[in-house]
DNA sequence: GGTTGAATTGAACGGGCGTTCAGATAATCT
DNA sequence: AGATTATCTGAACGCCCGTTCAATTCAACC
């Protein structure tokens, strides 16, 4: 009829996000509900709405915080190029398989974010974009690196790389630092100039 | 109260299945109801039954004839590894910017699918990918492909080239001949031999 | 130990869901 | 013209949805 014992906000609040990562990840924004999210809270339905104002905002803070903690992770180190073009790789690559739900996520939900949440998370992701494009510009410039065109060598690039989430599993065949290495490689052919 | 004017299965059933397509494609498999494809079709939700026997099949026969067409409409050509790969990588760009929301579908979706129908598309999907390992184990081995993993230069590669559905516009910078030469050229440096 | 306030329950709201089916209609066949 | 059959409607089934809120319980403070 109440309160549980024990039960307290700071704790309910993250595990409701986990919750909800995961049953996205899993399931769906769209095919997961407010009662599967709470069950896995181990709360009603009703206490939810205490830690936030609806199932939209739960979506949207995730991929937000998501994307902002990837931009505030990684700057592009002062070196050449080649070595920026590194250090982005092999932290994308890291990033990426330390936080495959939320990647999943960013990736997958778009389309159900209201128009207004969209258009953020849209532009976090074009700066991350940015970042890269700005890397494959000045290489070019300088005559390291062959691309004829940066915008689609950037979205090619990170296509590949964001891949690896759907085939990397823990304990697998390859270990992280053959993966990262492996696509580091791919990555450097791939743009290198001849 | 009945059938209207005009209205015929060999009409129906093909808009039926285009309707689910395009909003599958939209909104998301759960996202969409079964009225609103009605709606869509011009006809009753009670209507859609008489051509599929629920909503799961509807998602499931759009991603395995996807994928049939997919394997169908391509076979290696018999020449060298590097030609294969050539007529490969393009095909792949042409066949997925041709459909890209069937495309969307059979990435996105493959969460919502039954066990059984997950396994046929998993299937499916992966004969795929083993043409394109053959093509790069056979290159190697030729010493024309420089790759320290097969399997992970294949995931790679599908990654990148399929990637390519996020971002072209029809009628947008670049034409699709100049789209495809580029990741040609980027996908056949990021595997060749030194 | 009584009061206060944060945390949660449980029921309810209106609405939409996938699916079924008896009945109605229009095209086709005899 | 009449019978048959394919096609579709409209209503209904039971169920679940996101969200709200009064009532309740428990922990913390005086």
């Amino acid at each position: 009829m109440a309160r549980k014992q024990g039960s307290h906000a700071d704790i309910t609040g993250p595990r409701l996000r986990e919750a909800a990562l995961r049953l996205f990840a899993r399931h769906g924004f769209a095919a997961v509900s407010m009662r599967q999210i709470a069950a896995e809270v181990g709360v009603q339905a009703g206490a939810l709405y205490l830690y936030t104002p609806d199932k939209q905002a739960l979506l949207f803070d995730l991929m937000r915080d998501h994307l902002e903690d990837l931009l505030a992770d990684w700057a592009p180190p002062e070196a050449p190029p080649l070595m920026q073009l590194e250090s982005f790789v092999r932290h994308h690559i890291r990033y990426h398989l330390d936080r495959p739900d939320l990647v999943f996520i960013a990736y997958m939900e778009l389309r159900n974010l209201d128009p207004a949440n969209f258009a953020v998370i849209e532009g976090l992701r074009r700066d991350y974009e940015t970042r890269l494009e700005a890397i494959l510009r000045r290489g070019r410039a300088a005559g390291v690196f062959d691309v004829a065109d940066t915008k689609l060598a950037t979205m090619a690039l990170i296509a590949m790389l964001t891949g690896v989430t759907t085939w990397y599993r823990e304990g697998g065949r390859l270990d992280r630092a053959t993966v990262e290495a492996l696509y580091w490689d791919m990555a450097r052919k791939a743009v290198a100039a001849a």
